[in-house]
RNA sequence: GUGCCCAUAGCUCAAUCGGAUAGAGCAUCGGCCUUCUAAGCCGAGGGUUGGGGGUUCGAUUCCCUCUGGGCACGCCA
């Protein structure tokens, strides 16, 4: 794998550095030298504020101390580096040579699939925990935020280079899913009193679960169980059907995952951290360490010392039950067992006075604190029609993933998802989502995507003659805007190693949009600008058209251009969103993925 | 009341570790199809980055304060 160019930058600028040190003109060599992509195209392909910087401690002006930078970048740079200039305050500008990024295509039509793969990282075992929803019921349109971003992050790291483990933690215990067996039984006997009405009747407890869902497992367990829980009180041990409700609401939460194209490694069991005493041995190693408290008849855990949090937190209630903070602690501390270097939690905004308690049991277990990061995830509100969807007020009315997935296809369901960063609420517009047009980002990117498709049959259908991939022929890719979108390509390595090590991965939305726009506005500058076409066109086929041609320019801008829609294809697929190879127009949502 | 997050063009959002003239898309207005897919492209207008103060050669970015939003403050999960 060759370097990165932002690789080649660093060790460029290193070099030049270290000659203007050698000069006398510094004390001495920074550690690191800040490389930024200059917003304005005349500042070049990169720049550096190295010289501001040292300015002070060399106590020379930056202009002087950029000066001669640049002469040693230009001693340095050999025939790929064009220019190097000091612009502004001290800036240091880097340009290279057309011939440069024309090499580049070479590399990454070469690289194919894998262009932008990062190498496997030694020291980079990483759990990603996300949606982890009570099974109490079908995955919400919030959940499907996490689900998008937990399953982008997880792709992208991966193809970063990360040995990523995806989780999912299951609140199978405690006291929702007790109230969803109730509230499954109460149904069944509704269900079996609609039969034969000599079955009791039965009130409906007040915070019960309200859904249909819940009226269906419970004519599913009189299906399959028939009258043995008719009785007028609930039975006594509720715990068989409490595990039929707990299957059926996660076959529910697996079916509507499968068909976002979401996959878990692990579904961890909370009852399975109860039943194996791993619950037990945490507030055992707890108490151990000396972080626990017995007061008032519960017991806590000293997090106000840990970790500087505003009260104690109480891990076993005074009822003798473990809270759900010592579970999840107990599940955190299996994970460390398991040998990961860092944990990533991501969890709904409104959970974000639980990371305090977490950053202090992991210190209170000896863990350092800094190896488990959470990402929250702000609100999602749909829109229609530019207004809000109006929420039932009564409970277990709500607007499912699956439900928006039918309405607007998963490929504009989980690209919507992603035009945020995680920590801004997103509005997510049901009716533009759903438009087949120009306003609507998912299909601007996807239409880029078949367009390059078409062009390279096109050529087939009109016998483009084949021309080896070699440096002499990219050397035919002269146009500005040719070059621009080469660089854009060339930079997508070190873009994807940014984007995953800032966890972000609608950063890929944007990345694609971008590249659209500049291949879509090419496109027909190309034609309008400066009157020429990557293929003859109809109007151009006429007499001896096929021998005078300039084939091998042709050859070369498709082989770009398939460069272009193989890096399109690779962030798509990290976004979870399909490349298609041609578009057409689709009545439903379902025929909009297919394509 | 306390803590966390946020405030950028009419709307939705960018802006890399504090950098150069704060950028896109939508909306508005004006252009471009004898088509390599117009599901596209080009252009124009639009800003005291919520207010005020501070640090800095330089602040949308860091600090303080005020205003206006969201969320959390349970022996729930």
């Amino acid at each position: 794998m060759s370097d990165s160019v932002r690789t080649v930058v660093r060790d460029l600028l290193r070099q030049a550095v270290t000659g203007a040190q050698a000069e006398g003109l510094l004390n001495q060599v920074p550690a690191s030298i800040p490389i930024e992509r200059p917003k304005r195209p005349e500042h070049g392909d990169y720049a550096t504020n190295v010289a501001l910087g040292l300015a002070k401690t060399a106590g020379k002006p930056p202009r002087a101390l950029g000066e001669a930078i640049a002469k040693h970048l230009r001693l340095v740079g050999g025939a790929d580096l064009a220019e190097a200039t000091v612009a502004g305050p001290g800036f240091v500008n880097l340009r290279f040579s057309d011939a440069f990024w024309q090499r580049h295509m070479l590399e990454i039509r070469k690289a194919g699939k894998t262009w932008g793969r990062g190498e496997a990282k030694p020291s980079a075992k990483l759990c990603v925990e996300y949606i982890s929803a009570n099974p109490t019921g079908p995955l919400t349109f919030a959940h499907g935020r996490h689900a998008a971003v937990g399953d982008s992050l997880t792709r992208l790291l991966r193809f970063a280079g990360y040995d990523v483990v995806r989780e999912f933690y299951l609140n199978d215990a405690g006291n929702q899913v007790a109230m969803l067996a109730l509230s499954v039984w109460v149904r069944y006997m509704e269900a079996a009193r609609a039969a034969d009405p000599k079955v009791p009747e039965v009130a409906f407890p007040e915070k019960g679960y309200q859904g249909d869902y819940i009226r269906s497992i419970g004519r599913d367990l009189l299906a399959r169980d028939g009258a043995r829980w008719i009785a007028p009180e609930p039975p006594a041990d509720i715990e068989p059907i409490k595990r039929f409700a707990i299957e059926s609401c996660l076959a529910m939460i697996r079916a509507t995952l499968g068909r976002f194209d979401v996959d878990f490694d692990v579904w961890q069991s909370e009852r399975e951290l109860h039943e194996t005493g791993e619950v037990k041995a945490t507030l055992d190693v707890l108490d151990q360490a000396g972080f626990i408290d017995r007061r008032d008849n519960a017991v806590w855990l000293r997090t106000t010392v840990l970790w500087g949090d505003e009260k104690d937190r109480v891990v076993v209630k005074s009822d003798g039950l473990p809270t759900y903070l010592l579970a999840d602690i107990a599940y955190h501390r299996k994970k460390l067992a398991r040998g990961f270097d860092s944990l990533c939690d991501i969890w709904g905004a409104d959970h974000h006075g639980h990371i305090p308690r977490m950053q202090a049991a992991l210190k209170a277990l000896g863990a350092d604190p800094g190896r488990l990061s959470v990402i929250l995830i702000q609100m999602v509100s749909l829109l229609r029609d530019g207004k809000p969807v109006a929420m039932g007020k009564r409970e277990g009315e709500f607007v499912t993933l699956d439900a928006v997935v039918d309405e607007v296809g998963r490929d504009a369901t989980r690209f919507f998802y992603l035009m945020r960063r995680h920590d801004t609420p997103l509005e997510f517009d049901l009716e533009l989502a759903k438009r087949q047009s120009m306003d609507n980002p998912v299909y601007y990117a996807q239409y880029a995507h078949a367009r390059c498709a078409s062009l390279l049959r096109r050529a087939a259908e009109l016998e483009a003659p084949q021309f080896p991939l070699t440096k002499e022929l990219a050397r035919a890719l002269t146009l500005p805007e040719e070059i621009a979108i080469l660089r854009r390509l060339a930079d997508f390595p070190d873009f994807l190693a940014d984007a995953a090590a800032a966890r972000e991965p609608h950063r890929l939305v944007q990345y694609i949009a971008e590249l659209a726009g500049e291949f879509q506005s090419y496109y027909t500058r190309l034609q309008k600008v400066h009157g020429d076409s990557i293929l003859p066109q109809q109007r151009q086929r006429v007499g001896d058209w096929h021998a005078t041609w300039d084939w091998r320019r042709t050859a070369a801008r498709l082989a770009w251009v398939e460069a272009i829609r193989q890096v399109l294809e690779i962030a798509l697929s990290l976004v979870g969103v399909s490349a298609p190879m041609e578009m057409k127009r689709a009545e439903t949502a379902e025929e909009a993925d297919e394509a």
